[in-house]
RNA sequence: GCCAGCAUAGCUCAGUUGGCCAGAGCAGCUGAUUUGUAAUCAGCGGGUCGGGGGUUCGAAUCCCUCUGCUGGCUCCA
């Protein structure tokens, strides 16, 4: 017998060699019906791999992550079983399952997929399904997996087990179709009740765009008909949301193929959004010491050769600008800080006027590849709410330190919570693509580790993400489709001071090298106001808006009526605008709302006789009647509910 | 840049297997209407069917190419 520990702590025995659908059984016949896998010893398995020995088990069902994930892999098996009866001779490369779904990537060799094949893979998929084939695991040698996967001719499985060490290898199989797998997968395809691809797209063999592209299909799958249909109805819903939809609904923004891809346009709406944006975070920095500049769009090829920028994005930038006569090059700047960093030698420092911080909303111009372009997310010219802060080794810590008390100051202010901070490390691996020194390179990740240890910021690590110069601390968020992008920024540079020669006497009257912050709490204007959008839906914070209410006049006698009252909200800072069209009240009440203006003033007869408003609210109905003072009151707490969000 | 798609009026979309002057709703303009919580009524104007080339007696429809867009991949200072 050996003894097996639940979650809770209950211990049970059982016969060795139990598998963790035999004690959901002998639990329940429900749970059995609903384990999809199990955790034993902190690992994931299959529910029915004989457990040898004592051991801890979780059961692992639809509810749990993990159960998912085993879930949307045994998926994407079903998948490649059916590609392979319906397309024989198809080789396989890998097939995991994602954070919602699955893919598989799959070589047809001559044959092209599209979107319309999708259906009849689906529905060979369910028919496989009810079959109801169990998914068995075998271990195999090295000699007996190549020995297969030759005689199928599959060349990319064959890569893989080429990697993998003899006697870690484990075959899965349901039905006819055998694949590489080190599992674990869910008990038999039964279970598998609904079925979506989603979409195909071509994907690099393992990622590397020197290699060959193969098919990626993707996919969802659901126990139940039911969950697939309110999945499919939550994505229609997300793409409501999409800024590229409300940005043209709201008339925010624009792009223009005459003047080029991925070259933002505002439009009067969006950049009225963009001023007050820019003018709440001018205030905060204000209150924290940064001095703003302007710097010119262009700058010197040698200036970025200075900078090292060239050396490393040259040849992946809109190539330089030359004069006609002189023959100098210019290159449109992708970044502000070589410009800052003149700003900071333009004259001698000594260590009292440390920390210098130096602001700018640049607008900086990026090529990106065509097919990268998405919406404001991803542009080729773009705003940053730029800053670059250089200090003493010693101010370094607390300067990040206020950099991020700013950030979280104007991410809860926006109303966002659900961001991740990431702080992206060197890959240990690939010391040739970054610059700076060792030392460097360790003081800088060591300094923004103990800092947001310090404030408590939960964060994740990523290697290889850094930037070539330093690492960074990035905030990201989410867009409507769950989408992860990064908007505020933070990263620590030894590197550009020295090749720039910053220096400031010191205390001891010797010149010392400053340690220099990149940071930019919006990160772009344009990627941030696409993730405000998607996530307020365009319905913005109060205190953001241009045009707070429309006062809706129901005939022409009380238009003068709305102008007193529009005279009297304007000392109260509250701003909106006379909508004195000669239309119907319900069309004036239907347009607003469709505008997302968040307060209606409906004034009639009544209102004017009685000196008040009738107040509506965007998306929730009539109010009822306000006097004046009563609707700025209300305003007022609305505002201040927002503050302190 | 790569893979697979898409591109018809300002917007959202029809347009059967290539066949008369390319349609609708909304928006716009003109007029009437002065309206009580999500579309008042009537009339009118508007498209070299993304650009260019080709096949054909004939192309919005088929082929090539360029541009832009969508979903991925790679990249992202």
């Amino acid at each position: 017998m050996i003894q097996i520990t639940f979650p809770d702590g209950n211990v049970r025995e059982y016969p060795n060699g139990t598998t963790a659908m035999e004690v959901a059984e002998s639990i329940s016949s429900g749970l059995a019906r609903n384990v999809l896998s199990a955790r034993i010893n902190g690992e994931v398995w299959d529910a029915t791999r004989p457990i040898e020995g004592n051991a801890t088990i979780a059961l692992l069902t639809w509810i749990d992550k993990d159960g998912k994930s085993t879930f949307w892999h045994s998926s994407a098996h079903l998948l490649a079983e059916a590609l392979e009866a319906l397309y024989p001779g198809v080789q396989f490369g890998i097939g995991p399952a994602i954070e919602s779904g699955f893919y598989y990537d799959v070589d047809l060799g001559d044959k092209t997929l599209s979107f319309d094949d999708l259906p009849a893979i689906e529905k060979k998929m369910l028919e496989l399904a009810k079959e109801k084939n169990t998914y068995d695991r075998r271990e195999v040698s090295k000699e007996e997996a190549l020995a297969y996967f030759t005689e199928k001719g599959d060349t990319y499985k064959i890569e893989l087990i080429n990697e993998l060490e003899d006697g870690t290898i484990t075959f899965y199989q349901q039905g006819a179709f055998v694949d590489l797998c080190r599992g674990p997968h869910i008990p038999d395809t039964g279970k598998i009740k609904a079925v979506k691809l989603l979409s195909v797209a071509g994907a690099y063999w393992r990622g590397d765009e020197k290699r060959k592209m193969l098919t990626r299909i993707y996919g969802i799958t659901f126990p139940k008909q039911k969950e697939l249909k309110a999945h499919l109805e939550m994505m229609e819903e997300a793409k409501k949301r999409d800024h590229r939809k409300i940005g043209q609904e709201l008339e925010l923004f624009m792009f223009s193929e005459r003047v080029g891809a991925g070259l933002p346009i505002w439009l009067p709406k969006g950049n009225a959004l963009r001023e007050r944006l820019m003018n709440f975070m001018r205030e905060e920095q204000e209150k924290r010491g940064y001095k703003m500049v302007t710097t010119p769009h262009i700058g010197k090829k040698e200036l970025y050769i200075t900078s090292g920028h060239y050396a490393k994005y040259g040849e992946d930038s809109f190539q330089p600008i030359e004069t006609p006569r002189e023959g100098e090059e210019f290159l449109l700047k992708p970044m502000n800080c070589p410009h800052h960093c003149e700003i900071y030698a333009n004259k001698p420092h000594s260590y009292r006027d440390l920390p210098l911080r130096i602001a700018e909303f640049g607008t900086v111009y990026r090529y990106e590849q065509s097919g990268e372009l998405h919406g404001l997310s991803r542009v080729r010219g773009f705003t940053q709410d730029d800053a670059h802060i250089f200090c003493t080794p010693d101010q370094l810590k607390e300067e990040f330190l206020n950099v991020l008390d700013l950030t979280k100051t104007v991410l809860s202010r926006m109303g966002f919570k659900n961001f991740t901070a990431q702080i992206s490390l060197r890959d240990p691996g690939k010391p040739e693509k970054y610059i700076g020194s060792d030392e460097n390179w360790e003081a800088a990740e060591r300094a923004i580790i103990e800092a947001t240890d310090e404030v408590g910021l939960e964060t994740v690590q990523e290697l290889g993400e850094a930037a070539f110069y330093g690492p960074k601390l990035d905030f990201m968020v989410r867009d409507a489709i769950g989408r992860s992008w990064q908007l505020g920024t933070i990263q620590v540079d030894y590197n550009l001071p020295d090749r720039f020669e910053l220096e400031y006497i010191g205390s001891d009257n010797q010149p010392h090298r400053p340690v220099m912050i990149h940071r930019a709490p919006f990160g772009s204007l344009e990627r941030f106001i696409s993730i405000l959008i998607e996530n307020t839906a365009g319905k913005f914070p109060l205190w953001l808006l241009p045009e707070q209410y429309a006062l809706l006049p129901i005939n022409e006698k009380v238009v003068d009526y709305c102008k007193t009252i529009a005279d009297k909200l304007a000392i109260h800072d509250i701003r909106g605008f006379i909508d004195d069209r000669n239309e119907s009240i319900g069309r004036k009440i239907r347009d607003t709302e469709l505008k997302r203006i968040p307060y209606m003033l409906i004034v009639g007869d009544q209102e004017a006789a009685n000196g008040n408003v009738s107040v509506r609210r965007q998306g929730q109905g009539d109010q009822g009647i306000m006097t004046l003072d009563e609707f700025a009151a209300h305003f007022q707490e609305v505002l201040n509910i927002e503050k302190e969000a």
